[in-house]
Order: structure tokens, then sequence, then C-alpha cells
DNA sequence: TTCAGCCTACCTACTATATGGTAGGCACTA
DNA sequence: TAGTGCCTACCATATAGTAGGTAGGCTGAA
């Protein structure tokens, strides 16, 4: 998985097992091949949150099990998400990819807020400031931290990194 | 500017106003002219912090002019720096352009690390846990503020993903 | 001083390959 | 039968790159 640009019909179709040709069929342009790959992700991704809420009652544990999501989806060092492999090509992607672009950040940072309100709340993050404010950065931290990743190919970069959010973590 | 794959000899050929041949003159390969780009922007980069560090006395006010270089880098949103271009496609990248990544890295954390250790000291900075681990989620932070700036198009992405950083500047 | 050689920085013209895509077809299943 | 999911064969264009060339400036030697 490359950029968006670096990303092939040929690297696809290699890694699904058909022809090029046939996924022209169903996607018929790269632009509705990428629109429907990151709205399921994204989809997913918004399962996971609601699954991670669902499951842990603290803020806290929900905000470690958010960055072990991101932890998890670095395959080693592989692979980074959807969002942060396309966003550096911003300039190549039709407007329909660039709404879900949109559409996945403004449903993490919903929900990172309510983590951090919660957080303030019950005690199980510390020292919360303004609760939006720490989504917007926790969510950028996790991006840098997979580009970081990536970068060495090395998970270790992401866990150097995501530290001190962690230690904030009761 | 797109990431890695999508940037070619042909843009930047138009960019700078010669023929695209001409540039294969000065370098022979893709993985040269990366090399040479990256070289020449973090040696430029390194310079700033030289200067930065030179200029301000405070931990605070060292922090503040590294944000707005990150900032100012973004261009209103139409660039990011190199490094946040190139990780992403690092797949395609030549293992001199990869140690330039990663001396970019390093020298990143050095600089940092001391300007949080700083902090400590001077009080200019608020609430510093280890400054290597400051450090590390300083840069992921900006990292990312500038992918979430450069996927909106939209400086104040960056703005408020590092508004509580700036918070803890005294 | 002049000239030859070298260097630098650009050029035209061309190439092999990969990309995103098109057109038409086959086979299987409900 | 119709629809779905695959296929082969092909195409236009863009990419990274190759080969050979020109022009101007500089330097050193005669």
């Amino acid at each position: 998985m490359h950029g968006y640009d670096g990303f092939s019909y040929a690297d696809l179709a290699q890694e699904v097992g058909i022809r090029k040709a046939s996924i022209h069929h169903h996607f018929p342009t790269k632009a509705s091949l990428a629109e429907a790959l990151l709205e399921r992700y994204r989809r997913r991704f918004a399962a996971t949150l609601d699954s991670i809420a669902t499951r842990h009652a603290t803020a806290g544990k929900r905000l470690r099990a958010y960055l072990k999501t991101y932890r998890d989806a670095l395959a080693g060092g592989e692979m980074v998400c959807l969002c942060v492999a396309f966003s550096p090509g911003r300039d190549s992607l039709s407007d329909p990819v660039l709404d879900e672009l949109k559409i996945f950040e403004e449903q993490s940072i919903a929900w990172l807020t309510e983590v951090f309100e919660l957080g303030r709340t019950d005690g199980s993050i510390s020292s919360v400031a303004a609760p939006q404010a720490e989504a917007a950065a926790c969510l950028a931290l996790l991006e840098g931290a997979q580009l970081l990743a990536r970068a060495g190919k090395n998970v270790s970069r992401f866990d150097a990194a995501v530290a001190v959010m962690k230690s904030r973590i009761q």
C-alpha cells in the first residue's frame, strides 16, 4: 500500500487474485474505487468505535482501546490507515473521496471529544484540557505516530509517540 | 506536490521551468533526486532549529517558534513537509532516502528533547513528563496536524490540533 | 591576446513500461 | 433467461529514463 498515487488497479488485482479489468467492472474509475474503499474503511472504523464504547465503561479504557486500534492497524509498520495514506496526495482525490476523509475526521473528533469529556468526569484520564481540543490533538498525534512508525517500519516509533498520552490514563 | 509516487520529473520540470531531461542530467534517477531534495530540506530545517535556539532563550518561546515553522510550511494547506509527504510511500523509497528520513526524525527528537528539558527547568512549558517522550509525542502531533490540515486544505485543522500544546507554553 | 578544451546547464528526440481505462465475451447460478 | 463476476485483448497516455547535441563561459598554454 503506497499513497493514493502509488495505489494501482494492478497492485490490487494481484492482491485480490483477479484480473485488473475485473476490478474495473465493479469500479469503473480509480476515484470510485478509492471512494468505496474509504467508505468501507470508515464504516468499519465507526463500528469499532461503537464496540469500544460498549465494551468499556471508563474513558481511560476507551482511549487505551482506541490507541490499540491505531497500533494494530500498523501491522508491524507495513500499513497505515487509509486516511493517513491518502491525505498527502489529496490533490489527486475526487470530491467524494475528500468528503469521506472529512466525515472520518469528524466522526473521530466527535467520539474522542466524548471520551475526553467522560475522562474529565470519571477521572480516568488526567489533566484534561478542553475536550474538543484534546480530541483534535489526539487524532493528530495518532496519525503522526502512524506516519513515523511507517517511515521507520517500526512499531516502537508509534509506542514512543503515544507514551505520554498513555501515561495520562489512570 | 503529491506523495512520493505522485511526484514526477514532469511536474518538477514545469515548476522549475526547464525540461525534464535536463533534470535527469543533474539527477539521473528519481531516487537520487528525492535524496537530494530531502537532504536539502533536512539541512535547511536543521539551520532553522539552530536559529530558533539562538534567537529564543526560553523553552516555551522555542517551542512556539517550532510550531510556527510547521504551520508556515503548510502554505495555507497546500503543502506538507517532505517527510510527511514521503512517508506513506516509503516502500517506493530508496535506502539513502529512508536514511535521510531517519536522520530528520532523530535530529528533530534530539532538538525537541532539549527543549522539553529546558522547559522543565525554566518553567516555560507546563507539566513536562519525560522530555524524550514529550519530544516523540510533539513530533508525531505536528506531522499528524499537517496531515489533517492538508486533507482539509485548511490551516485551522492544524491550529485545533496544536491548541493544547500551545496552552502549555507559559 | 587568442584559441582549444573542458565544464556546466540546458536542449530535442526517442524508448520501455506501467497506468487507468475500453470493448467484447464466457460461465455459472438462481 | 438474466444477472453477476469473472476473463482476454487492446488502447492512450504518462512515467522514468536514454542518447546525442548546443551554447556559453572559464581556464590555461602558446
